[in-house]
DNA sequence: TTCTATT
């Protein structure tokens, strides 16, 4: 049995520090099983873990620095992951504090719907009992009702970065294990995590990723490694880069959404230039985005939360069924497989809560009504490809609609003061950031109007005409950014951008007194 | 060929 033996992982703190226990890969020999290959300290005999019995109903007891709760200067904030759901801070409290004195245990919730993430915040008092938690719990008991185990490891905080050392290995062949590819990169530093990704069968997707101690180390594996061979089987020569960010898969997932737009009739295959455009701006703003703000973070009317983004992931675009307009064949349209089921309850009623805004007297319903339903209008019918679709952007909506309809939400009293969306009857922006979008698919209504926009900046509104007699789009619309920026992002990434057979005109709205002389 | 989450 293959065993190596590694130094700790540095703290960003102390990195002077000697390692205060060993890491062990656990190599072949020892069961591999699905979970990643961890590189985990030694483990130490600590009493059986009692579970905590969650409270129904009962409020979450945060547990906060106070007086008399002094941590060491050195303490280390541990990541909790893997939590059940159900379990808040006083459920989570006595699993910890057999290990030492809590000074903060803060469980993650989402800033705007306040749901539970699964994931919390541990800091003791001690550093020493955050090292006897992790050596105790890491990877080491399954939550009731999780399917892997708890995590317990030191917060991305605590270490600087941990993404400019965290690698992505693609192209491997499914049979490289974690040994095969730690074994692969081991001279190139000290690596702290090797996990070969794979599906829920446990198979190998190709790809990993390795997390060196430092960024250099990292560096020096791309240089030498990248493109070095072909592993046996694969398509094209070892990929070996850092690893995307959150906001990077954000943009990534965005642009799979975009790809799949193009299966509204798959006999029209997208553009690769018109995509590689529409990524390419989207990367830009991205990146405008991130540049300013000073945290890093994105901006909360831009950023889609994470647990939001996961959920548009999860979602299986590709079952589209056939649109009215375009039937398409069995071939690439499997039935639809998509029901609401797949969607959290939670979004239906906030989705659903809106309450119309009266239209204007002037005839112009469109811009002057802001997200007046949350549903579009055709919503009634039999299900279309922009219901399903709309399922899929659900958890996006589950976002950008809560905000006008704050006093309907069952959870109001968790949104914080909302965002910039929130110019509350603002329904046209400033000059410059109002764009008319013409050749919308059939299906889209106000809702993918919007998503379509949103990567671009903060969408004040964004709406699609309808004829009235009919109920159906009349393949335009507006969109209103908050600034003139994110419009002309929008109009450079977007305009001509083909959907099915159609290709989108995107242009500056004319301004109400254009042809006026002043 | 980008993961279960990181205030």
């Amino acid at each position: 049995m293959a065993r190596f033996t590694q130094t700790e992982t540095r703290r960003q703190h102390h990195p002077q520090q000697p390692a205060s226990s060993s890491l062990v890969f656990i190599g072949p020999g020892a069961p591999l099983t699905h979970q990643p290959l961890l590189l985990l300290p030694h483990q130490h005999q600590y009493p059986q873990i009692t579970l905590p019995k969650p409270m129904n109903g009962s409020e979450p007891i945060p547990i906060h620095p106070e007086s008399g709760n002094m941590k060491d200067q050195d303490a280390i904030k541990l990541f909790i992951g893997q939590i059940p759901r159900n379990l808040e801070e006083k459920d989570l409290k006595p699993l910890f504090e057999q290990f030492g004195k809590i000074h903060e245990l803060t469980v993650l919730k989402d800033r705007y719907t306040g749901m539970h993430k699964g994931c919390a915040f541990l800091t003791y008092c001690a550093r020493e009992s955050a090292i006897k938690a992790q050596n105790a719990l890491h990877e080491q008991k399954t939550l009731p009702g999780m399917t892997r185990p708890i995590q317990v490891k030191p917060a991305d905080s605590e270490s600087r970065g941990g993404k400019d050392r965290k690698l992505f290995v693609g192209m491997l062949n499914k049979q490289q294990t974690e040994e095969d590819v730690y074994r692969l990169f081991e001279p190139y530093g000290v690596i702290e995590e090797c996990t070969v990704l794979r599906g829920p069968d446990g198979n190998s997707k190709g790809c990993a990723f390795v997390k060196f101690s430092t960024h250099t180390e990292a560096q020096s594996a791309i240089g030498t490694l990248h493109g070095s061979q072909t592993m046996p089987g694969a398509s094209s020569s070892l990929v070996v880069k850092f690893a995307d960010t959150d906001k990077e898969r954000t943009i990534r997932r965005m642009q799979q959404m975009v790809g799949q737009f193009g299966i509204f009739n798959p006999a029209i295959a997208l553009p690769f230039s018109t995509y590689s455009s529409y990524a390419h701006a989207l990367m830009q703003q991205q990146a405008a985005i991130m540049a300013a703000t000073h945290g890093g973070y994105l901006t909360p009317s831009v950023a889609f939360p994470a647990t939001q983004i996961h959920q548009m992931g999860a979602l299986n675009i590709n079952s589209l069924p056939p649109t009215p307009m375009t039937p398409v064949s069995g071939l690439s349209s499997p039935p639809a497989s998509i029901t609401t089921s797949a969607v959290p309850s939670i979004v239906t009623p906030i989705v659903n809560g809106f309450t119309g805004i009266p239209h204007q007297p002037n005839g112009h319903p469109a811009v002057e009504t802001v997200y007046t339903n949350g549903l579009p209008p055709y919503s009634t019918q039999s299900p279309t490809a922009a219901d399903t679709l709309q399922q899929a952007f659900t958890g996006v909506q589950q976002y950008t609609a809560i905000y006008p309809a704050t006093t309907l939400t069952p959870i109001g009293q968790t949104l914080p003061q909302p965002p910039q969306v929130i110019q509350q009857q603002q329904r046209e922006g400033p000059e410059g950031c109002n764009l008319f979008i013409y050749h919308l698919p059939q299906e889209f209504g106000d809702n993918e109007l919007m998503q379509m926009f949103l990567p671009f900046g903060t969408v004040i509104s964004s709406k699609v005409f309808m004829d009235r007699a009919t109920n159906q789009s009349k393949c335009f619309g507006f969109v209103s950014f908050d600034n003139p920026a994110s419009a002309q992002a929008a109009i450079q990434a977007m305009n001509g951008f083909q959907i099915g057979m159609k290709r989108l005109k995107v242009q500056l709205k004319r301004p109400k007194d254009a042809s006026r002389p002043y």
